[in-house]
DNA sequence: CCTAAAAATTGACATAAATCAAATTTTATA
DNA sequence: TATAAAATTTGATTTATGTCAATTTTTAGG
């Protein structure tokens, strides 16, 4: 079940058994229904996730209104990154779109293992690494585009999400309204998209 | 002069005397004039540099125009994230908007840094999360406010900035046009600051 | 399958912020 | 310290997107 993990983990540099057996130890599958909450607002983030089966996604609360700020499918890791490690208490939620498999390790836990097996560091760095960029480049998409391009793009890149999470959703990652989109849509579909730039 | 490096360096974790003597041998003081381009759109960046004094920017050009992705001042570090990490072709310039002197390592060193020190990888670790961190705040930040909260919100933050950084690059960095903010800023003048909400 | 609830679309109108253009203030340097 | 260049402000107008309200379509449970 955890194979792809492992896999990916030794891919960026071999893992002792040692290590490789601390880190088994320590993950822990839970199965978790659609709709549950995994991680509240002001609750200080305690474990990490990883999605073997199933879709979370991550928002926070404006105005009482909800704003997406991630989907995480299969294969993907999930926290509530300054929550998790600074321990503070997280102004976002993580909640299950789907029915979901996941594996995930406590802080306690984490940290052990990086103060216990040092070369264990090395993968923990390029993860955060390859996840930073990441962010840098959600950074990138989201500034000065217009919404029609904003959701082109999203669109391109993410079919799949695009059949799996509710257009609302969508709608407030992107950053506009529901309506704003469902015009773009409109208009995509009359196959009038973006002949202006 | 790298002091403060050091000493932040093993507030994380302590250093080893060899790890620390490869770092001393790796990084290297440069001292760049105002308004000079350390790193160019399309050219792979090679390097991570640590302000020691002065003022660096980053920005895209989207359209024509730059836009600005983040500033750094003393005390911080600056790369650009995909670029680096991945050695691909990177979307950003950076250039220096004061005269400063930079400490810098670059990406081979680095990366022997890693290999030589495995114990080095803790501290990346963490200042890879840390900055990580601030890309998430930033992302946080910068969506579903308004240009005045915006700005608010970066005036009170970065009261220093606002003396060193011309108010266009504030803007765009903003995601707002010179204009909008200035507009703000005069209703902030005249005291009548966000008695909206 | 039927039906209620949820999701998505459509319409009319409002508004924040952009754009274009000009004026004014500040800053650098000859 | 005069003067050109750069930075900032102000004004008039346009535009993209939001808001509110209603309707249609889709989904899921009985």
């Amino acid at each position: 079940m955890l194979t792809f993990l492992f896999d990916y983990l030794q891919s960026i540099r071999p893992i002792s058994a040692e290590t490789k057996a601390d880190l088994e130890r320590y993950l822990e599958i839970i199965e978790v229904p659609k709709h549950q909450v995994l991680l509240k607002e002001g609750q200080i983030s305690n474990y990490i996730y990883i999605v073997i089966k199933g879709l979370l996604r991550m928002y926070y609360v404006k105005d009482g209104e909800d704003i997406c700020s991630r989907f995480m499918e299969e294969q993907h890791i999930s926290l509530s990154v300054g929550s998790f490690y600074n321990q503070t208490p997280s102004y976002e939620f993580i909640e299950t779109l789907e029915h979901s498999t996941l594996a995930r390790i406590s802080f306690d836990h984490l940290q052990k293992l990086y103060n216990d097996h040092i070369d264990y560091n090395y993968i923990g760095r390029v993860i955060t690494q390859d996840y930073f960029i990441k962010s840098e480049e959600r950074l990138f998409q989201l500034r000065k585009q217009s919404a029609e391009d904003r959701y082109i793009y999203f669109a391109t890149q993410n079919a799949s999400l695009l059949q799996r999470v509710p257009l609302k959703y969508i709608a407030s990652y992107l950053g506009i309204t529901l309506e704003t989109m469902s015009r773009i849509r409109n208009k995509i579909r009359k196959g009038q998209l973006g002949g202006n730039r």
